[in-house]
RNA sequence: GGCCAGGUAGCUCAGUUGGUAGAGCAGCGGACUGAAAAUCCGCGUGUCGGCGGUUCGAUUCCGUCCCUGGCCA
């Protein structure tokens, strides 16, 4: 398991090992799952992906609504079929995705779509003031979270008749993989590598690769979330110039590192964790001796 | 050189009819159980350009100097 934030070094690192131990890559990102989202989410390259068997990528439509939980059967299923030479190398930013599959997700009671859409029709259009004074009667405990989480634990209450709260409860943990967790961070170096990875996208064709997505994909798709694709869609639309938008996305991109940062910081649980800087001279040494201690 | 407009938080600016100041952005910390590159929560002392003067008290008024932009020479 390598995580880390965004722009770290990671996927080298990842490849590396995969390459000299034949260990497939699992994808822990949700958004490399999106076809055509190609530049701007850094995906590894053909000659790489031609190298190494990687898994997670490119398996949705930009315009689908994935999940943790997808992605976490998905990855489990992978890592089942996988041949028990090399464990599979699980690599990502997306931390939830991560802990869904080393500590997975509640059963999820099947929610009728129409009744769901009727409900989300009259949710939707609520303030977030107005949705908060919801949850606190229905699911307290889940009321100071954000506005999609407020959504969700005032479906599943209502329409499942159970609050997440408690289904959080009764989950019986059914975890047969244990992470050991190798993370990349680079010390002070972060900005810096964000920077350069941005020009580098948009040196490779990033605004034009959009501006064809932008022609085919509908505007609210949710592979748009992906950070930088708004901005560069308003260069590719000649709403903003690139400059302001290379600005833009190296702030954004900041701020996801840092949510990122907050989450290894916090959510890993009580796996062993090597941290590795990949500034290090010794990087290479500390991977290595990772990977053998951990097959 | 003269005239005008400015100099307040890292940036862009607001404000104080004299009682030492606050927004947005940035930044920092945090939350996170099927949208997660998402969605949210919390955090603001800064010689109010320098030095003098008036005043019980000056970032605010006066003088002077410095800096920036514009116009005129």
């Amino acid at each position: 398991m390598i995580c880390g934030p965004t722009a770290a070094g990671k996927s080298a690192i990842a490849a590396t090992l995969a390459l000299e131990y034949g260990a497939t890559i699992i994808s822990a990102d949700s958004r490399q799952i999106y076809r055509g989202f190609d530049i701007g989410t850094a995906k590894p390259g053909w000659n790489e992906r031609k190298a190494i068997r990687h898994e997670g990528i490119d398996v949705a439509e930009p315009a689908e609504r994935y999940s943790a939980s997808r992605w976490a059967s998905m990855a489990m299923a992978a890592i089942r079929e996988g041949d028990q030479e090399a464990a599979p190398l699980v690599v990502g930013g997306t931390g939830f995705y991560i802990r869904a599959l080393f500590d997975p997700l509640f059963e999820a009671p099947e929610i009728d779509a129409d009744r769901r859409k009727r409900l989300e029709w009259f949710l939707n259009p609520m303030s977030l003031p107005e949705l908060r004074r919801w949850c606190t009667a229905i699911d307290p405990l889940r009321a100071h979270l954000g506005r999609h989480q407020l959504v969700r634990s005032i479906e599943t209450a209502l329409l499942t008749g159970t609050r997440i709260t408690e289904l959080h409860a009764s989950r019986g943990r059914t975890t047969t993989v244990a992470p050991v967790y190798l993370l990349i961070d680079p010390a002070g170096s972060l900005p810096k590598r964000i920077e350069r990875r941005v020009d580098e996208m948009i040196d490779s064709g990033w605004v034009d690769e959009v501006r064809a997505l932008d022609a085919r994909v509908a505007e609210d798709a949710p592979a748009w979330k992906a950070s930088g694709y708004r901005v560069m869609r308003s260069v590719a639309r000649g709403e903003m110039d690139l400059s302001a938008a290379r600005e833009r996305i190296i702030i954004e991109t900041r701020q996801y590192a840092k949510r990122q940062r907050t989450w290894f910081r916090h959510q890993l649980g009580d796996a062993p964790v090597t941290r590795l800087d990949p500034d290090d001279p010794d990087a290479g040494a500390i991977a290595q001796r990772w990977w053998k201690e951990t097959s």
